[in-house]
DNA sequence: AGCACGCCGACT
DNA sequence: GTCGGCGTGCTC
């Protein structure tokens, strides 16, 4: 064994580009090894936990290394994979190891130090104290311990610091660091048989004692009966303490009492937050004729190919497949993980597997409280019962040790790309890479496959398999274009409504049948105007125009959440006459509930459904038929199946058509397409009403057509031609700073320096189409690169041209975001 | 990113 | 004089 001192590389949740490395202390040593968690002091004065990511024994020349103080876990917290797969996300989409490893663990499991300062009970002062000095140890003592932010509230100084230096100077006070660790194991009270009377002779002499307390008697009865003890055994078995309450219908002081008189032992025991209990297990359905298909192609599939695209038309019965497919990875063991959207996790989808996989299925949502996430990692780690993860892109993160299959569901949604913060990864592209490394196979699904993914399909590198039609069936939707720019001209709309959406309504109403109408826009209207000069409402930090919301009254500014009241007069011209322009839910649900007094109109969108159970309970309202119309943004689109839904209206198909993004064409096929399934049910076709000013749009009439191919073969020619994804991979330089000129400047001598490697690969710098978002300018730059270039070689490069600009005194202050793959 | 240090104007 | 503002540099 080597006598040579040790090194650990740590990664530390810092965004600086590089590893840390400290000493490992000899009685660390064995403890110290990759993948745990160790306490490391860093800086001045701050302590971090950070990741073992490499031991060797090179000891740094250019600095001292500080020892590793601690190590925090017993068993490896990242595995071998894990840290493969972080090091090629760091490396692919340009971010440090330590942004991945801030993104990668649930907070609770990421430790930073806080300054604890102690107060001196023994200090006498030896000469007067100034007045802030008295004030604030005055606040020290009064706490015995407490943190800096706690003085600096208490006491309303902006800067208490120098203060509690002098203190610490005269002794007054003592400071330490304090590695606090936020997770903490749930714990419920339970009561078991204190050990002295776990014997039949000590507990028969104690229910004589009781017969003076008969209400203690009959709990000691109920206690003894729910752990089994009246049939004779006498057992250690414990009860939780609110169901013996409960159950014996007796009150806390009874159960003190027994305490007191050590019959009963009261203990705090740890419990999972997570509803481990074992669950009736549903077996899977067997399978439809075109489903069974289905399933044996993707098999055949994954023979020759790693990555399967299931392209199948919704409601085709996917889901169904997606379980048979689980079910056979379960049974060799191996795990599976099931990623939706952020928005389609929902209990409608996870009820649903539930019951197929009870215990062995785990859920990773962003809305879980972070001591849930601790307890679904650690139930992975130790391998306890999940096999099945379903969830949100960051449950790539998760420990796995053995994946044998992933699965992406709805593949073509945007959001699966991160933008802020950082690491921008694709979870799509990524759960390829993890499954990649664990040699699993990874499934596709969607009803509107993406353009790259279906290329890659057409191109053999992806198997293909297509499942074209309904389950059971159903017809697919029949979808109406209806020009709004006609009926304007005819002076028929009613407000936003053109009489062939109102009339299809009212039939589906007087049926009982439901409605869902689409708009892909929150808020009362998008913006305000002068009536009298063409004033419009504008945000102070950002560039775009604020959006009314009406049960606010307020201008809200969708991009930093900046709010104002709406003005009564302009403040331009002083006019009163302020205007409202365009539309959005908010103003759809109020137009609805007056044409239809009779009927309950809901809103889903952004504003309704921030809370966990806001979107739960409006699904529910609308399955039970509470509410008749549903008003929702692109929210509504996403993996919901109701029954009883027979129209769907999409408001305004323009706005999205002419969005400026080379996908906005995609998307908007994409969106259209996936609200319009969410029409027609069991044994009646449904309809779609579309409105737009130009129903013979390409995009329009592949939709109506159910035409993808079409679709797909139109872009793709678009993309080559434009240079564009799949043809092309893009990156994204966003620059950006508080004072237009330098951003501009900055943007300008970036691009100028990419040009003279890359050429007209090179975009820009543009501004894009809002130019100022919270106070700061925007420029970007964009980079075409050929499928063929190495992007190792291009990144590289990238980063060379960034570092030296950021190197000039005058761009100190300009950030540079790096995109790759932008959505 | 934090955080400390150090230099400057604005007050008691 | 001190308080607190912000620019600058460093973190194994």
């Amino acid at each position: 064994m080597s006598t040579k001192p040790l090194f650990a590389d740590i990664i530390l949740p810092v965004p600086l580009p590089r590893l840390f490395t400290y000493e490992v202390p000899d009685d660390l040593v064995h403890l110290a090894t990759v993948g745990k968690r160790v306490a490391v002091p860093f800086g001045k004065k701050k302590m971090y936990s950070g990741v073992v990511c490499l031991l060797h024994h090179n000891k740094p020349e250019e600095y001292e290394t500080k020892p590793i103080v601690s190590v925090l876990d017993e068993e490896s917290l990242v595995n071998a994979y894990q840290l493969k797969f972080w090091n090629w996300l760091a490396d692919y989409y340009q971010c440090t190891l330590g942004e991945v490893y801030k993104a990668a663990l649930p907070s609770g499991l990421k430790m930073e130090s806080e300054t604890r300062i102690i107060y001196n009970t023994e200090f006498i002062a030896e000469s007067p104290l100034s007045d802030k000095e008295n004030k604030v140890l005055d606040i020290i003592a009064g706490k015995k311990v407490c943190s800096i932010n706690d003085v600096n509230q208490q006491s309303g100084l902006k800067n208490s610091l120098p203060i509690i230096k002098r203190l610490l100077e005269y002794n007054a006070v003592f400071v330490n660091e304090h590695l606090k660790e936020s997770y903490k194991a749930k714990t419920e009270k339970v009561i078991s048989l204190h050990p002295k009377c776990q014997s039949e002779d000590a507990l028969q002499l104690v229910f004589d004692k009781l017969s003076r307390a008969p209400k203690q008697q009959e709990l000691l009865m109920t206690f003894m009966s729910m752990v089994g003890g009246l049939t004779g055994a006498i057992t250690n078995e414990n009860v939780a303490k609110p169901e013996l309450l409960k159950k014996a219908n007796a009150s806390q002081a009874a159960i003190r009492e027994l305490c007191n008189k050590e019959i009963f032992l009261e203990q705090e025991r740890a419990i999972d937050r997570l509803d481990l209990n074992d669950k009736a297990v549903k077996q899977a359905n067997q399978l439809s004729e075109v489903q069974q298909t289905a399933y044996d192609e993707i098999k055949d599939g994954f023979q020759t190919h790693d990555v399967t695209l299931l392209h199948g038309v919704t409601s085709g019965g996917k889901t169904e497949i997606y379980i048979h497919l689980i079910e056979e990875q379960l049974m060799q063991g191996k795990q599976v993980l099931y990623l939706l959207p952020e928005i389609a996790l929902t209990t409608q989808i996870t009820s649903r597997l539930q019951k197929h996989f009870g215990n062995k299925m785990g859920i990773y949502h962003s809305k879980f409280a972070d001591a849930e996430r601790v307890e679904i990692w650690n139930n992975l780690l130790q391998q306890k019962n999940y096999q099945l993860i379903v969830g949100v892109r960051s449950s790539v993160f998760l420990p796995f040790s053995n994946l044998g299959l992933i699965i992406v569901d709805e593949e073509h949604e945007n959001t699966y790309k991160q933008f802020d913060p950082t690491p921008r990864y694709h979870a799509r592209d990524a759960a390829i890479v993890l499954a990649s490394l664990f040699g699993a196979k990874t499934l596709l699904g969607t009803a509107t496959p993406s353009i790259e993914s279906y290329f890659n399909a057409q191109q053999g590198k992806y198997a293909l398999v297509e499942l074209l039609q309904r389950f059971e069936g159903i017809k697919m939707p029949e979808i109406v274009a209806v020009d709004v720019r006609e009926a304007k001209r005819k002076k028929q709309m009613s407000s936003h409504f053109t009489p062939m959406l109102l009339e299809k309504m009212d039939e589906a109403l007087k049926n009982g049948e439901q409605v869902i109408l689409f708009q892909n826009r929150r808020g009362f209207s998008p913006f305000i105007e002068c009536g009298q000069c063409a004033w419009v409402a504008k945000c102070v930090n950002c560039d775009v125009s604020m959006t009314y919301h009406k049960h606010l009254n307020q201008l809200v500014c969708h991009y930093c959440n900046h709010s104002i009241q709406l003005p009564t007069v302009c403040p331009a011209c002083h006019s009163p006459a302020i205007e409202t322009r365009g539309f959005g839910t908010e103003k759809i649900e109020e137009e609805m509930s007056l044409l239809y007094p009779d009927h309950k109109v809901a809103r889903m969108d952004l504003d309704t459904t921030r809370s966990k159970s806001g979107y739960d309970k409006l699904i529910k309202k609308f399955e039970d038929g509470e509410v008749h119309i549903l008003i929702g943004t692109q929210m509504i689109s996403k993996g919901l199946d109701f029954d009883n839904v027979s129209v769907v209206g999409i408001l305004n198909a323009d706005n999205m058509l002419n969005y400026p993004d080379f996908r906005a064409f995609e998307r908007s096929y994409q969106l259209m397409t996936q609200v319009s399934g969410r029409a027609g049910r069991k044994n009646k076709q449904g309809l779609v009403v579309l409105q737009t000013s130009n129903p013979k749009h390409p995009v329009i009439m592949d939709v109506i057509n159910h035409n993808f191919l079409n679709h797909y073969n139109g872009q793709l020619e678009e993309r080559q031609l434009f240079k564009y994804p799949p043809y092309y991979r893009l990156i994204n330089i966003t620059i950006k700073h508080k004072e237009q000129p330098v951003a501009n400047r900055a943007a300008h001598l970036l691009a100028e320096q990419l040009r003279v490697v890359f050429g007209n690969r090179v975009l820009g710098p543009q501004a894009p189409v809002i130019n100022r978002i919270q106070n700061l300018y925007i420029k970007k730059i964009l980079i075409k690169m050929e499928k063929k270039a190495s992007p190792t070689k291009v990144k590289h490069l990238m980063r060379e041209a960034i570092f030296s600009l950021q190197a000039q005194q005058a761009f100190r202050y300009v950030t540079f975001q790096i995109d790759v793959d932008p959505a």
